[in-house]
DNA sequence: GCGCATGATTTGAA
DNA sequence: TTCAAATCATGCGC
């Protein structure tokens, strides 16, 4: 403690290097030797040292009586000056960071993610992007994107409360804070580069809270869309009426079950799935019937009825077998019906031992014979030949040679290629 | 829980 | 790109 005064002196920091001080001390210590003023200053410092080992009443007094010594002003600033030298030195390197990488890439993924950013359409398009990663959009999607949107808005709110709640916080903490220190500049020295310097480390400190409530919302909005993937992953079964339309099809046109594009557009819009989800249908049924006719074979017969049945009263009102509830098959449904109707009629007796039915259908079907003969002979599509003597065939015609190992199998009930009528959608024979 | 049905995915060929 | 074939994974009835 003996050293204080040397201490202002071997710094430098004497009256030459602090005008203020210099000019205090000339203004207020006029008549004084220096011996005197080093005398004043020395105990000043001394008693400031010793503030802290007293009781409170007697630091009280004490800091009354420093903040009325007459040396107080002048040393207060040269304990300013030599702090806000000192710290800007030591934290002047430190002001100037870049960017945190990792907070930027957390600020971007926000934003791609329309967590953060303008909420106009935010996470509709992650939403979009997400399901156009996995395929084709259905009717039956918009569930889940509305779904994965609600979660989003969620989370998105959630993530705006917090920040919100962050910024509140540290904007109270921070006026607190300088509050408290601009109260305790009377006491001691603090300059006001010095207050800034402190808000910005309570800023840096709310940024680094903030980022890890950026890094959970990132997580959640992973999580979010994986699950959201996931379910769309997630086999779900198709309803009655998309299965019923999809098997009258695929029986209808059993001899080549392939539908054109156009084919598989409509029946999407039909069963409302995606057209992927009708070629993945399709793909299956046909592998699976393969592998086990025997199984199918009751299905088929009774979808090649009920199809027969249709034409049968869309014939009998004088139509060209062009019925509208057989999907994409404008005249084919007709002749498909003749084509199979000899395995039909024999099947549906034996299985069902329901002779009026099965007559009933038998003598429709071989009325539509005629019609259908006729159809053909003036679409041209087969040789008439080629339609009498393959029209009750249990093997058929192979029409898609390209696909030879369709006709390969045995199939029962295709027998031949459906007629082509114009405005056909099916494109079975041109595959 | 088990087995079957069935939609989705993957792989390889054409 | 489309398809067949194999496989996976889930739904569903028992």
């Amino acid at each position: 403690m003996d050293e204080q005064p040397r201490l202002m002196h071997s710094h430098g920091v004497g009256m030459a290097g602090h005008p203020g001080l210099a000019q205090h001390m000339q203004d207020g210590t006029a008549g004084t030797d220096g011996e005197g003023r080093k005398q004043d200053i020395g105990d000043i410092l001394q008693q400031i040292m010793t503030i802290t080992d007293q009781s409170l009443d007697e630091a009280q007094a004490r800091k009354h009586a420093l903040n009325c010594h007459r040396m107080k002003p002048a040393l207060f600033n040269v304990l300013c000056e030599i702090k806000e030298k000192t710290v800007l030195s030591i934290r002047g390197a430190q002001e100037e960071e870049p960017p945190d990488p990792q907070l930027m890439r957390l600020d971007n993924m926000l934003l791609a993610e329309g967590v953060a950013g303008p909420e106009k359409g935010g996470g509709s398009a992650a939403a979009a992007a997400a399901a156009a990663a996995t395929g084709g959009i259905g009717a039956d999607n918009s569930a889940e994107h509305s779904d994965y949107r609600a979660k989003l808005s969620q989370i998105r709110q959630i993530y705006h409360t917090e920040l919100e709640k962050y910024e509140q916080a540290c904007n109270e903490f921070t006026t607190h804070v300088m509050n408290l220190l601009r109260e305790q500049s009377r006491t001691r020295p603090i300059s006001p580069k010095e207050i800034e310097r402190m808000v910005g480390i309570i800023h840096r400190k709310f940024s680094s809270i903030q980022m890890q409530l950026k890094q959970s919302t990132c997580e959640a909005v992973m999580i979010l869309r994986s699950r959201f993937l996931d379910a769309r992953r997630k086999r779900r079964n198709f309803n009655k009426q998309a299965t019923e339309i999809l098997n009258e099809y695929f029986y209808s046109h059993l001899s080549n079950p392939y539908p054109s594009e156009e084919a598989k557009e409509e029946l999407a819009k039909k069963c409302a799935i995606t057209v992927s989800q009708v070629s993945n249908w399709f793909g299956n049924k046909r592998i699976r019937y393969k592998k086990n006719i025997g199984k199918f074979q009751e299905e088929a017969n009774m979808y090649a009825a009920r199809t027969a049945v249709n034409a049968t009263s869309v014939s009998a009102h004088g139509s060209q077998a062009n019925s509208p509830s057989t999907p994409n098959s404008a005249g084919s449904a007709g002749s498909f019906n003749m084509s199979n109707s000899g395995d039909l009629f024999m099947s549906v007796q034996s299985l069902n031992g329901d002779s009026y039915q099965g007559g009933q259908v038998g003598a429709n079907i071989q009325s539509q014979v005629d019609t259908l003969r006729h159809v053909i002979s003036q679409t041209g599509g087969y040789s008439d030949s080629l339609a009498a003597s393959q029209m009750y065939s249990p093997q058929g015609i192979n029409v898609r040679p390209t696909n030879g190992g369709w006709q390969d199998a045995p199939t029962p009930s295709s027998v031949t290629s459906p007629t082509e009528g114009p405005g056909s959608v099916h494109s079975d024979t041109s595959n």
